[in-house]
DNA sequence: ACAATACTTTAGAATATTCCAATATACTAA
DNA sequence: TTAGTATATTGGAATATTCTAAAGTATTGT
């Protein structure tokens, strides 16, 4: 049982562990946008990222919407930007941390 | 520059990406432990939680201290607690609806 | 109906991650 | 010095992830 949370939150964390996806939930913050638009933003081929898109869709990290033949893509719940944020913002705390250790020898 | 932040964010998020390790991080919550006891405690072997730990060190995200024969380690940084936290009540939450989702039917 | 556009899916090769088993290292105690 | 304990590292097999190329689906416009 405790096992089953840790085995889906480490599932929900695979997102968070490609650099592309980063981007993508980056870029989806303010607003939704197409796949087009994605992929051309991303530098990315449509496959590629399609591949990408689904995994979060399965995930519930995005959910998207067709409006003709385009399909747009936002972010289903805006607390993640907050798991972001912070785990970039501890990221950068870091990085401070070691130049300091360098720069003190 | 910017695609390099988006590298190792990705690369710090690796460590969430693994039940095991999850385990880890909410098990040192509060105090260091050996890495005999850790091994018992998880029901791993110590040569796989050894490699588990040594890819945690490297990132930074655990620092390991030596007493005699026993290696102790600990969380560098409690700020990685509060994403931990974060991270699974957004689990929990999106657990919740999707529990919702079924029972409307 | 046909071609074009936007996106998705599939198959398979390349690469990365994970685990186990065996060996290596560091320290302690006899 | 030798044996024992605790941890780390290495090599290799099993599995998972990622990307590319090609084919598939849905929708639109002619």
């Amino acid at each position: 049982m405790e096992d089953q949370i840790y085995a889906y939150h480490a599932e929900m964390c695979k997102v968070f562990s490609h650099p592309k996806r980063l981007e993508l939930i980056n870029v989806l913050r303010a607003k939704e946008m197409s796949v087009g638009d994605l992929a051309e933003r991303l530098g990315m081929t449509a496959a590629n990222l399609s591949q990408h898109l689904a995994m979060m869709r399965e995930r519930h990290i995005l959910i998207s919407r067709k409006e003709g033949n385009v399909v747009f893509y936002r972010i289903t719940n805006h607390r993640l930007l907050d798991a972001f944020d912070l785990l970039r913002d501890i990221l950068f705390e870091q990085i401070r941390q070691d130049a300091g250790l360098i720069k003190q020898r």
